[in-house]
DNA sequence: CTTGACCTTGGAGTCGACTCCAAGGTCTAG
DNA sequence: CTAGACCTTGGAGTCGACTCCAAGGTCAAG
């Protein structure tokens, strides 16, 4: 009572395409499946576990280069926890910068927008609104100066 | 005592490269500079200006088509505000976003991470590990399950 | 006058993760 | 038996923002 796939039944039971499946198996994700005597790719549950690990893996924000990697590990049956652990430690550092990043830029765009809103548009002549306050002589200019840094 | 540049002066002013600048040029976003005898381009402190803007749009995560939008009305004097209020809004509802996703994301990273790390590595089988663990059918491996949603 | 660092151009290559194509083969419902 | 929905392949195209290339021209120092 195996299941089997075709490339589209796969694709379609984890929310991917064809396309995507064949993409990863040549750039050698998924190992080549099984065929029927037409020649049709025949997969079954074991590939659909290794796609619920690339896509866990994908929403990490991990690369498909990491999930390479990573896949090999568990193939082999060696503990995987140590790759794993750096691949994790590594991204999450990125995504802490991210955050931080993003959070600092975040409150540099509400303070521009709220200016740009509350002073409601006095215009600027042509070419003289500007984006970073080094460049911008007349402090008139204030209003319509954003980015910083 | 108007300053020029030679293309690679420029860029370096910017801290950019030759080819970003003529890239910009090709696509729009600088205008055609002036030119020596030679057939050198020589900018001069606008174009140093209108470089400070694109950088200040680009920080803040705009992409070079937005910034041709900004560049255009800034250009013809009309009042950016309104445009510049709109991406600025729309930038800022993908950034809040984005740091919502990371959060949970982060979340989830530390956790698994921690579980590792505590259980310091009970190898599985070949194949066993698992990142979703809709597809882990043995309680066994929660240690080495990452991902959810 | 030569060396070498710059400049010019159009065009192609890079990255990651797909996505689409054409030309042909297979399979299933009616 | 045929229509149409699937499948196969190798290869090319897409996105954004550069980045690099070759073949040739210009310019300042020594």
């Amino acid at each position: 009572m195996s299941t089997t796939y075709t490339v589209s039944q796969l694709a379609s039971a984890v929310g991917s395409s064809p396309d995507t499946l064949r993409y990863y198996e040549r750039i050698g994700l998924l190992p080549e499946p099984p065929r029927t005597p037409g020649g049709y790719r025949a997969y079954d549950d074991t590939a659909r576990d290794r796609l619920a690990f690339i896509q866990g893996a994908q929403r990490l924000g991990l690369t498909l280069a990491d999930v390479r990697d990573l896949l090999a590990v568990r193939d082999t049956g060696e503990c995987p926890c140590e790759p794993a652990e750096q691949h994790l430690a590594r991204r999450l550092a990125e995504v802490d910068a991210e955050i931080t990043r993003l959070q600092a830029l975040r409150e540099q765009m509400r303070a521009m927008h709220d200016a740009i809103v509350a002073r409601n548009c006095l215009p600027p002549e042509p070419g003289t609104w500007c984006l970073d306050p080094a460049s911008c002589g007349d402090p008139r200019d204030e209003v319509h100066t954003i980015g910083r840094r």
